[in-house]
DNA sequence: ATTGCTAATGCAATATTGTTGCATTTATAA
DNA sequence: TTATAAATGCAACAATATTGCATTAGCAAT
């Protein structure tokens, strides 16, 4: 059930094979609900029945970042796979930090203010990395603090 | 020559021992011109004659950042000493691609814009992570790209 | 100064995470 | 169906990080 068409779509496009590696490791990431490490991954597959070597998986994490596919989650070491696609502005992430739910956006008028600030002292900006840790909005209800 | 006094008075305001290994990380830390992880931190220890043991530099960064005396750049995995202390906002990082080096500043404005397009989706952001990455003014004046 | 107490450090062992080179396999185009 | 280059698996290793416990040393009180 597992939507990773788009991703393959993606991958084929641009001159890359479409492997079982890859398609295992993308159908882990769309099922994820929060980001997984590249041994977590492993662990997943394995209890799927589906061994892969740690190897191949950071190899193939690697190639779905470099295609803007997935992304590593900088504050929790994981990654997870892109909800936005092509969109203006970078892609941020809102961690929380009591259920480990992560939330993707992108707000391209904010990105050109951070690059604004950034040029005052003669920084040319070519990525951003931007991301929030606090409690999200289901943790907010279900229970204090 | 190292300026570490500031740092060693909040230690020891907030009943932390002012002790050798400390003072030498915030030593490292001060001269260094851009992010140092914890195994060159001790690197340069030995070249000074200083051994320590690299747990108590991870202890010791721990204990630093919680302080706020010192932060972990996420884009390249080591630690600065904090430039600006108390501001408005949080700290945000331009690092340089090419040489490594290392902006700090932030912007109380941007930090209350972010956070307000957090909450539209219910997300209560308490810690915001900015990084970028690009190249910076020196660098773009010595050479081009 | 000296002493006592507790925080802090060092050490050893181990866990986790990430990388490299090379032989083998497999997806894809012809 | 076959050729071939890309991708994977394996083995070995490198780098990074953590834990428990014995020892040391900073600091407050005398």
């Amino acid at each position: 059930m597992s939507q990773i068409h788009s991703e393959l779509q993606v991958l084929r496009s641009r001159g890359y094979r479409v492997t079982e590696p890859r398609k295992r490791v993308l159908r882990v990431l769309a099922e994820a609900r929060s980001p997984v490490s590249p041994y977590e991954i492993q662990e997943i597959l394995q209890r799927k029945g589906e061994y892969l070597n740690h190897v191949t998986i950071y190899r193939v994490l690697d190639l779905l970042c470099s295609l803007n596919l997935a992304h590593k989650v900088l504050l929790v070491g994981g990654f997870v796979k892109c909800t936005l696609g092509e969109c203006g502005g970078c892609h941020r992430f809102a961690v929380c930090r009591r259920c480990g739910a992560l939330r993707e956006y992108a707000d391209r008028a904010l990105c050109e203010e951070e690059s604004a600030l950034a040029q005052e002292f003669g920084f040319r900006t070519e990525q951003h990395f931007s991301e929030f840790s606090g409690i999200c909005s289901r943790c907010i209800t279900s229970a204090g603090s």
